[in-house]
DNA sequence: GATGAATGAGATTTCATTCAT
DNA sequence: TATGAATGAAATCTCATTCAT
């Protein structure tokens, strides 16, 4: 009685919500929003399919908690790596950006690459959810490179068009960087990435590098 | 007394073949494997829903030979634009590539781009399909990158990690340059999307450009 | 221009109905009525689907063309063995039905015997047919045992029952006769059929026997 | 503190099954295996189409279940019955036996003869199934025949030629012995067949009946 | 909160039959 | 006569969701 009773439970619940949602992850990105079925979900965290109802209230909202848990595990991953050299330069920056983004996909969380990286066919009810999570994440990347811009550190003619190529290598890594590689190999790939997707930001740098 | 069989009748047949696939290559890109009913591809075209069983024997069937014609279509043009600058310096060639291919994303034939630049969730059997439909689109792209190379033309480390970059560039590029964007702009973001992609190959010709 | 035009032609088309007939029988023997389709039936035939429509209103018309076909054929050998043995006597004429049945099923038209011996499902509008079928069949069984009765060759009390419990010894022979068994074994068996199946209908034979 | 989560539910649940698979046994006996569909199934039953695969992972399942639920029902009525003369003559134990599967061909549960007693056209992967209750069926006859030729008690000279001939008049009885005859006239019958049958095992009891 | 049961809507596939050539 | 094409109707099976306990 000494705390509100809430408390316990709703840990409880968290819990629960949690580990269906890591399921779902998992669900989904094996098979897509179709073919991902209730029936498996339920099965595989060993509850019955009517409990899920307890805790989301269709396919749609369970589905929508995966994306905003990725979205939300992947930024603060990013956030917390960029914290790290707050003081070094932009270039160094976006370097360690791009090396925790290649990590997460490769290592980390590989599991969430299939439905992060690319765009899975959504029902158009996600559109929305999809566009958010995505601005969300280029906000990022975008800070720092349009901060290097300013400081005259990159030499790339439009942020824009330099951010868009940036994603599309760091998503492309998840489709050719197998997770299953021995570390040392896939440590040299993410430094090869790197230091070759660094050239479309600053040449200088690159001939240096 | 009559031609050889394969004419008219073929041709007929043929050339509605042709039309299922289209229909049902729009489909696919909106709704993916799972998403895509044969209702619809049937209702779309049409036809009866039993009709398709006359030109293919099911679903997989009818969905190979949509990644078969996207492959071969794709293929063609990208060679037949190499085919206009094989005196050219490598440069060029891969920046012609680069170009052809963006420019069938955002614009030739967007509707491509779900299916072909990046990988839907395919039930197992399509794997093989699927990795052989991307082998023989990244062979184009490598005979000019490996020949570049070897030619000192390109400076990049390692022609396996570029060409995966690379294409991640492009692939992307059909997320972001919409098809409904003026002509005049589509063509802007083209050159800057392959200028910025060039750099991570040669480092000379960016700064020169 | 000597025989009128439609002799020609219309041997030519009962051949051809014929020989739809032969497929028909080995596929309706295999499959039962729903399990057979004219599909199968047209391709082993060697014919379009629609060319069938030409000889049979439908399938409910070549269905009952089998059945009409394979009365017939087995009623024709039947009378004709029991033709052979008319001055003999009547144990020795039923004698000749049952081994002529037995071999009919077990070796000579094997393929009839799921149709033509056991009650297959059949829609209810071939009930009438399958009757008219039995019925024909039974008669000429039936004729003999009468006749043996009249005669005080037999020694069975009722005519009815023995002509049932004979057709059931009969058609069971083809569960268990295989039609790939040697020869001598087949004819061993046959005849320890016949013996057997005679103790129900004469004592005194089959003691003798 | 619950009863053993068998119990209420469970039995429940075994029920339910119980019905369907009497209402799947009916059908399959009018209408075969391709014949019979889920539709009529679920709404004999008076439940929806989906509910079947709660209880059956689908048509063959189901079945199967009628199958096995159908030999071991009959097999154990014709247990019972032959414990009930363990102590009389062998030709009396058989005799019991083929009353008893006579009546319940035409009596007790005629709705079985059609599948359980006649070839009906299954697919291939039923053949085992059926196979092995036509074993486990045919096990129980052999045992009191082999016993009786033991102890010489039966004279004729094959026990298998002579068990093939006592199913195949015991099935055809299912044939023409109507189940709505008057009971007498039914019993009648069903010595007369009894009866007829004997003499293919015992000349001497035969004379003697 | 947890779950077995139930189901409507819909997906793929099959097939007898018709039609135009 | 022969046939490819077309199709409506039906069959099996799946799945998100609701409900009673």
């Amino acid at each position: 009685m000494t705390q509100p009773a809430t408390t316990r439970v709703a840990r409880r619940r968290d819990r629960r919500k949690a580990e269906i949602v890591r399921t779902a992850t998992a669900l989904l990105s094996e098979h897509g929003y179709q073919g991902m079925n209730l029936e498996d979900v339920a099965e595989r965290t060993d509850i019955a399919k009517a409990t899920l109802y307890h805790y989301f209230s269709g396919k749609d909202e369970l589905v929508a908690a995966v994306i905003e848990a990725m979205t939300t595990e992947v930024n603060q991953r990013l956030e917390q790596e960029l914290g790290r050299v707050r003081d070094r330069s932009h270039l160094e920056q976006i370097r360690t950006l791009m090396r925790e983004q290649i990590r997460i996909l490769t290592d980390t969380a590989p599991e969430v690459a299939p439905l992060f990286s690319w765009p899975t066919t959504w029902p158009d009810s996600f559109q929305d959810t999809i566009k958010d999570s995505r601005r969300r994440h280029d906000a990022i990347f975008r800070r720092v490179v349009e901060a290097g811009l300013a400081a005259g550190e990159f030499d790339c003619p439009d942020a824009d068009v330099a951010l868009q190529c940036l994603h599309g290598v760091l998503n492309q890594s998840s489709l050719w960087i197998r997770p299953s590689l021995p570390p040392e190999r896939k440590a040299q790939l993410w430094d090869a990435v790197v230091d070759t997707a660094s050239r479309m930001l600053s040449l200088r740098a690159a001939s240096a590098g």
